[in-house]
DNA sequence: CATGAATGAGGCTTCATTCAT
DNA sequence: GATGAATGAAGCCTCATTCAT
């Protein structure tokens, strides 16, 4: 029985978590040293290390819980009722990135995660685990879409996930360095395209 | 051996750039070390040193190089003629990257460039400069599409082109981290979703 | 070993000051590597590096450390009472200048301080300091001697201290260099050239 | 026989020697690199290296030249007739000093050599002949001062060489690093302190 | 004679991690 | 539980020197 309350230790292992994003947003997984997380967080090494055991444990924990934080806002976004036209729903969605985007917002931490999983492949299995659930929710989304009729009875909905998918990482990425596009003009662009849903 | 030619300084230079290449592909452009390079391209650190003045510099070119090629083949996909249906389009875009997705390929270059432009200004510029160039490809074939009457004619041409511009980045994550769709996915799920060209 | 006394880091600070004073005084500042002064500390780099943020800071520290304690010890000279002859006062001087110059005694970084002076400015600074404080100690004695009537009423002070300042940094070449001049022929020459002080 | 000239292969040594004396006034021997001697010089590494094997040897070249053209200087200087008082000799050599000491001057490897020798024996052997014709130069004009009836008939001479020494080092030091010293006010304080001389 | 590309040892410094207190 | 001093391998880069052309 610990010496501490459970609830100390979630606060700390809070505390390095949100030090370490703030940390990771700004400098970069591998340009951020342990000791730039330490002096943030107000901790010692010792106290950081006896919360994660290495700083790749770290990267996981930060990585994991973006993803996860995300995932679960985009799939709320679809599931949504009455059903959102495209344009409405890469809208909201393209509104969720601009709201993570502060300078130290947790969806610059997207593009670090994908160059990770490029190199290591633990990485690459969570990572890969995001993509698939963003993917599940466009299929999610692509059903009622058939449903509603918006697709054609024998569309294929698993290929019309995977098309469609790109339009999250395509604003962010927009969003973040070219600075130059707004959600509305997303929700332009995919009336444009796709023109489904009530007129 | 002095007073070589500028073709040896340009064979040299190309056999560096190569070799950083094959490094960062394999392990990513900061767990690559120097050491790593000349290793790899066979020359010795002064001379790798003779050829770019700092790793960063390293890192600048072959980022540079990769976005340049990659943009050029893009943009002379979208010019063909005859006009290509979006889901030939994206095939072809597909393949390109399919292409270029051995395990040392340079399209894994990609996404580390995307990671680096969060927190590297200097990284952003450039980077955003394909970004750019892609998305000005897309407004091209947009007005293509429009004036084959693929789209209303007031249609926003640059909305358009920030929306579809998600489709490579989707695809790539997809085919590099999941490895589950092909190109043929991609075209039938565009095909679903934009029910235009000839039928 | 953390939460250690303030004493046990003035230790360490003091150890590695030790080392490197040793170290450079062997093979002056520029030939001597930090590994040289981590092997004489018996530390580790990171722990050197704890204390001194930089060689040059641990170069500043040294500098820093001698030319406050010669001045200190000079000044000391200067003040006692009662008044030394001119020949008196060298003489001593020489000795502090020969006690200090064991094959590793801390005169000899003197010139390599000069030396460093010429080229870079911060460091002219706090050398300019050190011979400024000589001066002061050379006026203050100039003064006393006025005062006892071996100079005239009228004697520029500060001049006459610009003019014999030199006695110490030329005794110190000579026995440092040429190793043939002793304090009594200083005193003894300085006694034909400065006939004053009790007969 | 030479192919070219001894004439041209001393104007190429001369033309190496004055980039090596830049170079070394303006960033000390060790800072200097033998890159920025190629490059101020104009010539090509292998160049530099068929007039002097090793960097060392192009140190210790401009060392004997500074030596030797500061040491006739001076001793021309006493050597002039009518005998000056030590107040006008002083005075003089504060002017070749001074004459010496822009950015650039040679006055300023004065005390990168003396450094040297600290550290080097080979280098301590001719710093110490400079020095050792310096003090030649003044029991010189310690004699013509004892002719004159301006020292005591049993006047140690060497002595006297040995103690006034100092004043050209002490006059640099000042005038390099504190630039506050002028030859007047040398010449002033020499006056005050060695009442000799025509009055 | 001259060139300058190439070498590679070695310099300074950082940083993830440990463990005595 | 927490601390933070210490470790030491490894990273990036410079630079005196050589030698093929």
């Amino acid at each position: 029985m610990p010496r501490v309350s459970q609830e100390h230790l979630d606060r700390r292992r809070q505390q390095i978590l949100d030090a370490a994003q703030l940390c990771f947003t700004r400098k970069g997984f591998h340009e951020t040293s342990m000791q730039d997380v330490f002096a943030e967080s107000g901790l010692s090494a010792g106290a950081v290390y006896r919360y994660f055991k290495s700083k790749d444990d770290l990267i996981a924990a930060i990585a994991a819980e973006t993803i996860g934080t995300l995932g679960t806002t985009i799939a709320t976004l679809i599931d949504r009722h009455p059903l959102p036209t495209p344009d409405e729903l890469v809208a909201t969605m393209a509104e969720v990135v601009v709201a993570n985007s502060e300078p130290t917002g947790r969806i610059r931490l997207a593009p670090q995660a994908w160059a990770l999983a490029m190199v290591r492949p633990e990485v690459a299995d969570f990572v890969g685990e995001g993509i698939r659930k963003l993917r599940a929710s466009w299929r999610t989304y692509a059903e009622r879409m058939r449903a509603e009729g918006w697709l054609a009875p024998d569309a294929d909905l698993d290929a019309v996930a995977a098309a469609i998918l790109g339009v999250l990482p395509g604003f962010l990425l927009q969003h973040l360095i070219l600075r130059d596009v707004d959600p509305q003009t997303m929700a332009r662009g995919i009336r444009a395209l796709l023109p489904y849903g009530p007129r």
